[in-house]
RNA sequence: GCACGGAUGUCAGAGCGGCUAUGAGCGGGAUUGCAGAUCCUGAGACCUGAGUUCAAAUCUCAGUCCGUGCUCCA
């Protein structure tokens, strides 16, 4: 079965197919650094995380590639209004999204290259353009001539010239600044004062924000790449800016050979924005809920659609997230350090371990199609969940030394999927920290013991009334009880 | 207005020609002093209309409703 991927300007999904085999040449746009990363960033990342990993997983060497614009109105008028450099500004927001996306579990890309840094790579490209026709200097800047490639126009969106022409009313007539025509958009900015600029043969200036991405994948790949990937609000302009400027400067058609976007999120049912006061900074959430919990909720859905974030959505999660790590642990528990070798799996056994174990390849089967299938992480978190309850239900039925090897198979099922591919799984020193050992627990644990040691009598003499006295001052510590044959245990709730 | 998506049980949300998932919630059972957790199990859905087909949630056409984009935005 091979990787099907749906292609933004294709419209459809395609078979997957690269320019060296067996090598994915991946760029996505990052973050303007101008701020502290939301939730949108983090389902941006994490859907490409997910798609990156599956790649390699899918024996793909893939040389990801994600650029920091660090140069930008926003940034300046940011930096002016705290009144700090805008270097330092670049450099604070460029650490802390680091720190948020390491702890969401995405994997490092192999280039981070900031638009600083490719200056002369953006200008040559745009002087180049210039030359061919595709490109005019005016007074504040210089501009891409949209008309000159009016075939390429409306490739993503799947708009034409007319009708936007139409619908932009009076938008058209007023272009705000020197351009020839309102779809035109800016190269290079001529610099106003008090702004950072370049030298250019067009005076002092700096570059315009499509031109960026264009200088960087190109800088990076050269003239055609196999994966562009962003946001879905950088289809337009943002994206079909690159397709003219990439297309016009190269003459190669397509540049990109596999356009992805990922869909945006919403708060309780309303659109995400900054107007609105409804966003949430991935430091807000990740105060109240557990990193792999909220990748979890992320990835709980596919890439393209929408995800609506509410209260129910997390604890649906935070749930799902539990049993897998329950799972998890027991199975780590039981495992055996030399297990005898397991049968081959087979659905039709009678046998309860083959059989099982033949559910399980199926499920591992399931798995791979769902993740071939255009990255459907939804489909594929549902076998992962499918799976847990046959294997919980087998580490309690089996014992001996089929429960030791059962116990095996089941972590390196978990680690090949939920961890390797969808990034949810703690470690294994993490899943099996004592309480004392794990520094959020280990302030309350003396207090915890002593009062479970109190229980534990109360409950042998029989006294319910107190023994639930006990726990109840228990869950007010945040503290989950659960008894069991060989006596109680804990953990934060 | 134009473009692009979508409409599936109480909710979230996969499936996209024959069987239907997954989780939450709700009902019953096992276990437990009780609760929780766990396991077993039940009920409950494919927007409307027409068409294609032996067979449609799935394909086609029409309609209705909803979302998003067309402006800086992941």
């Amino acid at each position: 079965m091979p990787l099907r991927v749906h292609d933004t300007r294709r419209r459809e999904k395609v078979d997957f197919s690269t320019m060296e085999p067996g090598r994915v040449k991946m760029y996505i746009c990052g973050v303007t650094v101008y701020d502290l990363c939301h939730l949108g960033h983090a389902r941006c990342y994490l859907a490409f995380d997910l798609i990156h990993r599956w790649l390699e997983k899918s024996g793909y060497d893939v040389e990801y590639v994600q650029n920091f614009t660090d140069i930008d109105d926003k940034i300046i008028n940011r930096a002016n209004e705290t009144g700090s450099d805008w270097r330092e500004l670049v450099e604070d927001n460029i650490a802390t999204y680091f720190r948020d996306m390491d702890t969401l579990n995405i994997l490092r890309a192999d280039q981070y290259p900031r638009c600083t840094e490719y200056v002369e790579e953006m200008i040559a490209i745009t002087a180049d353009l210039i030359e061919k026709g595709n490109a005019y200097a005016a007074d504040d800047g210089v501009y891409f001539s949209v008309d000159s490639a009016p075939e390429k126009y409306g490739l993503l969106t799947g708009q034409n010239i007319d009708a936007v022409r139409s619908g932009a009313g009076g938008r058209v007539d007023d272009t705000g600044a020197t351009k020839r025509d309102h779809k035109d958009f800016a190269l290079w900015k001529a610099a106003k004062p008090g702004e950072p600029t370049w030298d250019s043969p067009w005076g002092p200036g700096r570059p315009g924000w499509h031109i960026e991405c264009t200088a960087m994948s190109m800088d990076a790949f050269g003239e055609q790449f196999d994966i562009h990937g962003g946001g879905h609000d950088l289809l337009f302009p943002h994206h079909e800016a690159e397709i003219f400027q990439g297309e016009c400067h190269t003459g190669c058609s397509p540049v990109v050979h596999h356009w992805l976007h990922n869909g945006f999120v919403n708060i309780d049912g309303e659109k995400m924005s900054k107007s609105l006061g409804n966003f949430w900074t991935i430091e807000d959430i990740l105060g109240k809920v557990d990193p792999l919990v909220l990748r979890f909720s992320l990835i709980n859905a596919h890439y393209r659609s929408p995800i609506d974030m509410n209260e129910q959505l997390i604890k649906d999660a935070a749930k799902n997230h539990e049993r897998l790590i329950s799972v998890y642990k027991a199975a780590l528990e039981l495992m055996g350090e030399d297990p005898v070798p397991l049968p081959e799996g087979d659905i039709a056994s009678a046998v309860p371990i083959v059989k099982s174990l033949g559910l399980l390849e199926k499920m591992a089967q399931g798995f791979a199609k769902a993740m071939d299938d255009d990255f459907n992480s939804r489909e594929a978190c549902a076998k992962v969940l499918g799976a847990l309850r046959e294997m919980s239900r087998m580490l309690t039925e089996l014992d001996g030394d089929d429960v030791a090897a059962y116990a095996l198979h089941v972590v390196e099922w978990l680690e090949d999927t939920a961890g390797d591919v969808l990034g949810v799984l703690p470690s294994r020193e993490q899943v099996m920290l004592e309480p004392e050992e794990d520094p959020r627990k280990a302030e309350i644990a003396e207090q915890v013991e002593s009062l479970l040691a109190r229980r534990v009598v109360a409950r042998e003499a029989k006294d319910w009334p107190s023994a639930d006295a006990i726990r109840d001052e228990l869950n007010a510590l945040g503290v989950v009880v659960t008894d069991t044959p060989e006596g109680p245990t804990w953990d934060l709730n």
